[in-house]
DNA sequence: TGCCATGATTTGAACGATCAAATCACTGAT
DNA sequence: ATCAGTGATTTGATCGTTCAAATCATGGCA
């Protein structure tokens, strides 16, 4: 055999042993309409025949592409990745897949400036792009790159830029509405809300789909709401002010299912079994939520990642960013934690 | 400026302004004790000002190596990364910066048979190698990878070849044995073990460790053993039974965290509340052991990440593979449920 | 028969870096 | 003054693929 290294063929010896061009090889890969059936088939066996994969690096320097995008692990204080980030990871490798792409894990040294980075990454081609996720108010990686026209998409609103549609996101507002009308349907005649400071957009928008909801049904109370950073002490702190207005039966809609572990432990604390005595949802889900049993909103990865992958790809293929941004519904799982009727809609629980 | 593609300079570029050869740039960057002083400082002055670097594919082309190792992410049935693999996957991206590499993750279609994939990324230069995880007795990838002479590496040891010295694993043993310690010293009696089906080597040394520990501490008894596949409401159902045969003040040391909820539920079912009438140790840790205040022994994923990652590139460099495998010791993480006196040594619970 | 159009294929070069050998410049020894 | 050795640098080519233009072969029409 005429391969020269290793075990890899390369093009040349499938263009010599099927006795065409090496241009004809790529082209039957590539551009196969320009290629005779017979010379298809012929060039493809040879191809089966020797196992030859186009070389990566050949094609990403030719192309001046590198067929992948680039995805920051969020590291903060105690290197741990969320466990929506490491699900969203999963599936935009798989999403990448389908379109033939990869994607590059990246850490920053300084979280509070991941520009050096990111600038280090595509001087050196190893991405097209961004797939920017953890998005804030403030956030100065959008300007960033927009500036330097370095393509990106989004997981999340970019909230500063409200021109910028390559995103997309969790209908935080319906999910929680959602979780309400089950609530509801389950014989709460209140349901309190657990939220994050107000100024997150993200959690105002979870209120909000609460607010609504809760007014829809004609149970609103304005003042069965607590705040609490993302800390489960802070948040069983401030869920405990919220049991103590709850009648048996009554539920609490939390903003994460961090704060739901808080309200939790203020129903516990209370003497008060979820699921039994009151009702607690969260949003995320996870493993977290899974082994707690929780009642809670699925943000619907798959969905986001197998959009943004083909946006982004999209984007390097010189085509036209979406028109609008998109909201993706999250899925209401039913575990233990909230009070349920025999509905056939309820299950999923850990069983 | 003579760049004629968008904003990145070449190493032509950076030896024009520079006035040497393109050669001596690559000098200057791989090989700067064959550079004159001087030389180098002009260089290197240039390469700042063009904010130059090198253009990864053409390396990875000219030296036929992609400067990256694959780690598969195991997402069999839900589509879950457990908490090791994803801390370990964020600490080897870590651990493969400081050896100008990357990290490739890649899902496989078929889990149960995940060679296409390796096979796929090795033929493209995508990968020069593998980082396995999860092995496990009969996993066909080692013997697979070594008959093509694909380097490899692996976090946990490769069972069915035991010549394979590329390894870095948990010393689970020397944990257990520290988490009776640690009973022992909080005033435990009785220390249970509660593990998985005999048969998995993991789940047998961690045992063993537990074993080794109650003896040397006079109170072994091996009937205090229950086992239980993964799975919370199995793990329940068998620690319910070593539950009933303890007293206040005993304890269970479980082969994983998951194993410990369901421990912690069968003590608050028998209205025993762990960490004050009883105390549970968990094996693991990650963002469930720490929602749930658990005292677990935490994965030694950053030590494991950087050896294997050292290793790995070094077996791409020529190097050869360690004299043996290594064992790193997992750290007692002391939360809320394990009872413990006043000891200077304690703390780390989340309070 | 000759010319033109078109599908199919080939040829020549490029992408950006590094390998490996050749060349240059300088110094010290004879 | 010449030669040999050595550090510093350059030259020529390569890596494996694709871009873009050129060429070839064939069929249809005047």
């Amino acid at each position: 055999m005429d391969r020269q290294h290793g075990t890899r063929a390369t093009i040349s010896d499938v263009a010599r042993v099927a006795g065409v061009s090496r241009q004809t090889i790529s082209n039957v890969l590539n551009n196969p309409e320009r290629v005779r059936p017979e010379t298809r088939e012929r060039v493809l066996a040879v191809i089966d025949e020797q196992g030859y994969r186009p070389n990566a690096a050949a094609k990403q320097l030719r192309q001046r592409r590198a067929h992948a995008l680039g995805i920051e692990l969020d590291v903060t204080g105690n290197r741990r990745v969320s466990g929506v980030l490491t699900a969203f990871l999963v599936e935009s490798v798989l999403a990448a897949r389908t379109h033939r792409a990869s994607i590059v894990p990246f850490v920053s040294a300084d979280h509070e400036r991941p520009e050096p980075e990111f600038d280090d990454l595509v001087r050196r081609q190893m991405v097209d792009g961004f797939i920017i996720v953890d998005t804030r108010l403030g956030d100065p990686r959008p300007a960033w790159l927009r500036e330097r026209g370095i393509p990106f998409v989004s997981f999340g609103r970019v909230w500063d830029d409200p021109e910028h549609t390559a995103w997309a996101d969790v209908d935080g507002a319906a999910g929680t509405a959602t979780a309400v009308e089950h609530l509801v349907a389950g014989g709460a005649h209140q349901v309190a809300f657990l939220g994050w400071p107000s100024g997150s957009p993200t959690g105002d928008e979870r209120r909000l789909g609460w607010q609504r909801a809760t007014r829809a049904a004609g149970i609103e109370d304005p003042s069965l709401v607590q705040e609490s950073v993302q800390d489960v002490s802070e948040a069983t702190l401030a869920a405990a002010g919220l049991v103590r207005r709850l009648n048996p039966g009554d539920a609490i809609v939390c903003a994460s299912d961090e704060l739901a572990m808080g309200a939790l432990r203020a129903a516990r604390a209370a003497g008060l079994t979820p699921g039994l005595d009151c009702s607690v949802v969260g949003f995320d889900d996870g493993p977290l939520a899974e082994a707690l049993g929780l009642t809670t909103l699925r943000q619907p990865v798959s969905e986001i990642a197998q959009h943004l992958v083909a946006v982004a790809t999209g984007l390097g293929d010189g085509d036209d960013p979406p028109a609008h941004g998109r909201l993706a519904l999250p899925t209401l799982i039913v575990r233990a934690t909230s009070i349920r009727r025999a509905t056939p809609e309820e299950e999923e629980g850990r069983s």
